[in-house]
DNA sequence: AATTTAGTTGACGTTTACGTAAACGTAACT
DNA sequence: AGTTACGTTTACGTAAACGTCAACTAAATT
């Protein structure tokens, strides 16, 4: 069960910002490479190419962090292409730079909201646990009471 | 633009619990009542019928409440229906009863885990929100600096 | 040289959660 | 009687997010 040598694995310079095949990535992240092509299709990883071959970037690689949280959070994947662009304001005038400003602002809230509704789901379900042991001290061990 | 009447709003016995028509609760909660037949066709809502309309208990808007904050949380229907059966623990011998708590435990930690991934995401629009108001601070009124 | 491994690009299939339209019933207002 | 408003079922359509082939290339091992 050896691994196999890989160029790319030998040539290895400390200097040279790491990088990713497109495997590597999906094993650490446990997603396909086909969900990886796919976000490429979409706009939210650009890795560069080395000879038709996808290499993926420190930053491709917290993008996909990021993604994948939003997906945890139930968030679609425009809606984390958002998010994303959120992360820096990059070339912007005054103009768009309040546009982007508002935008993380409504995000924000909408996050608040949602922590909200997680707390409330929380309580109802320690509250399920609760009756659930109490069906259970009421129950006997054996039989129906 | 007056309300038509309808028999069912004359004939009403404050000492029947309340009943609402399929367009009193999409209105409410502002989904469409395809969405509310389609719930039900999945198992989510158990409207009796009166003459082939259907007729909502409180019981069923509670339901409803519970998958529209569901899907706010980004949970399946499926996931939701399995949290509105944790909600009863029923009719259960011990055996189903352990299945039960165990289930729910799995939900609440799965939550609490959604909890901390939301945190974060809100750290970080917090922070993407400080660094745009610094470029803001940084652009002149007009023209580019 | 032949095989194995990892990558690539289509392209069609699948699941979830409804949207949309057709075709019909029935009660109520004009 | 005719229209309007609300309800019903049936059925096909759709967007998102991939899954699952197929068919091919290139590098690495045997």
């Amino acid at each position: 069960m050896r691994q196999r040598l890989h160029r790319r694995d030998r040539a290895h310079q400390s200097t040279m910002p790491k990088r990713y095949t497109i495997r590597e990535l999906a094993e650490e992240f446990d997603v396909t490479t086909r969900a990886l092509r796919f976000y490429e299709e979409k706009g939210l990883l650009q890795p560069a190419r080395s000879k038709q071959t996808r290499t993926y970037s420190a930053a491709d690689r917290t993008r996909l962090k990021l993604i994948l949280r939003g997906k945890r959070l139930g968030l679609t994947l425009e809606e984390s292409s958002d998010i994303i662009r959120m992360y820096d304001p990059g070339a912007g005038n005054r103009q768009q730079l309040e546009t982007l400003l508002s935008k993380i602002r409504d995000k924000r809230a909408q996050l608040r909201e949602q922590q909200k509704d997680l707390e409330l789901m929380l309580l109802d379900l320690r509250d399920a646990e609760e009756r659930c042991l109490q069906a259970l001290a009421t129950e006997p061990k054996r039989a129906n009471g």
